[in-house]
RNA sequence: CGGGGUAUGGUGUAAUGGCAACACGCUUGCUUUGGGAGCAUGUAUUCUCGGUUCGAGUCCGGGUACCCCGACCA
């Protein structure tokens, strides 16, 4: 991708009325564009990013999970909220249909998930099974907050599981928490993220977060460091102690984080609320046991942006990067176009700044971005027949061959 | 929802109640090329409604939006 053809641009200056970091920088870089409050449009570089974490989301939902992907929609019946109990919840957006019908926004989606299963479940045969989606959610916050951990609309990932038993659900859940993990390692956060005990708020005794410890997360957790497990604030009371070792509340660290996920044991809670039953291999009529796991994909986003910028911008983990080169020419475009499709052809995705810009601009420009490999070609580079490689998150540069630029990349990408 | 704050060109800021200014950006031209270049040129601004006043960006009241603290947060 040639900068040139970007219809973005970065700005030098700090938003104005903006405190959050992740919001400040994103909108800086041209990744985000907020349209009001909490609410943000993902510019293409933004977007790359998003679905790089969506993917490896993914990934794990098919494979570890065995989950089908599906979409379902954001507009919902009221009704199927006043059959669970949560059509008065204060998050709820509410809107109508021209013809009358009171319709909310989607902030989660049981109330739709659990009808829709009713269609194709009505036998222990056709159990267990997990769907998921990637959708945009809809809270009407009172407040949102710190850019886009906090939005009104927001990407998830969300994830129901469907069940003949108990047991079947507890194994089940007990493997998202290995894929959870896993998402978590492949998104470069996976050493500071960590599943914590939480309340299960109304639909059982428990449920498990995963809070990634920031300072400006909202949540304060206790957290064993022997066994990396942590217990939310707002249940320590209940369980003073660490559920692994036994560890006592006054030993645990006291830690804020973010919580970037939390999967719940929904039991019965949805599907009685809908007659989600199936027939057992007597033929006898039982109810379906569910589970839902969350992720917040935006969030993740701006979490990562928290956790790894430094005083000059972005700092992606190459997993997620937009880009994995900035390939940059100090008015050397000729020679640098040659060395952007020799990148190009052996599939390095590369971001190229062909533009006519000073030389301290375009690495001002390229820290607030963030992609992880910087390659700077000029006429001192060229001289030497090599170009100038520097990571992002490094302060050496080291001068490559022209002619191993091929081989030094397959090796970094 | 309670409390606090802010609102001036595209962006960031300035302006005792008295001609709205500066920088950045953008346009055009020339120069420059290793840390957000230089000269010239053109461009564009007081959130909204009302009030006080000879006169309001500035004072007062309503509204709206945004930011922060708290509460809330499947």
């Amino acid at each position: 991708m040639k900068q040139s053809k970007f219809f973005t641009k970065t700005r030098k200056e700090k938003i104005k009325d903006e405190a959050s970091l992740n919001a400040d920088l994103l909108m800086r870089a041209g990744f985000v564009n907020k349209e009001m409050a909490g609410v943000y449009s993902f510019l293409p570089m933004g977007l790359k990013v998003l679905r790089k974490i969506e993917n490896i989301i993914r990934e794990e939902m098919t494979e570890t999970m065995g989950a089908h992907e599906v979409l379902m929609p954001a507009l919902h019946p009221l009704k199927n909220y006043e059959a669970t109990g949560r059509d008065k919840i204060d998050v709820l957006f509410y809107t109508k249909l021209n013809s009358g019908g009171d319709l909310v926004l989607g902030q989660s989606h049981e109330e739709i998930v659990t009808p829709l299963l009713k269609n194709f479940v009505s036998s222990y045969k056709d159990l267990p099974c997990g769907v998921f989606q990637v959708q945009t959610k809809f809270r009407n916050e009172l407040r949102s907050k710190s850019g886009i951990l906090r939005g009104r609309e927001f990407l998830m990932k969300d994830l129901y599981s469907f069940h003949a038993t108990q047991e079947c659900f507890e194994e089940y859940y007990e493997k998202s928490k290995v894929a959870y993990h896993n998402i978590f390692r492949k998104l470069g956060i996976g050493d500071i993220t960590f599943i914590s005990f939480a309340s299960g708020g109304t639909f059982s005794k428990y449920s498990h977060e995963f809070q990634t410890i920031s300072e400006i997360g909202e949540d304060e957790i206790y957290f064993c460091s022997d066994c990396k497990v942590a217990i939310n604030k707002e249940i320590i009371d209940d369980s003073p102690e660490c559920p692994e070792c036994g560890k006592k509340k006054a030993d645990l660290e006291v830690k804020r984080s973010i919580e970037v996920g939390n999967i719940f044991p929904l039991s019965t809670r949805f599907s009685d609320s809908f007659n989600l039953t199936y027939k057992d291999e007597n033929g006898e009529e039982k109810p379906v046991y569910m589970g839902c796991y969350g992720i917040g994909v935006s969030r993740v986003m701006g979490t990562i942006v928290e956790i790894f910028a430094d005083e000059k911008g972005i700092v992606w983990p190459k997993e997620i990067a937009p880009f994995h080169v900035h390939l940059i020419s100090f008015n050397k475009n000729e020679e640098t176009e040659k060395i952007y499709k020799e990148l190009l052809d052996v599939g390095v995705d590369v971001l190229y700044d062909d533009r006519d810009k000073s030389p301290g601009e375009k690495m001002a420009e390229s820290d607030l971005i963030g992609i992880p490999y910087r390659m700077i070609v000029s006429e001192k580079t060229l001289e030497n027949k090599t170009v100038e490689v520097k990571k992002r998150n490094e302060d050496d540069v080291k001068f490559i061959n022209i002619s191993e630029i091929t081989d030094y990349v397959k090796k970094i990408i």
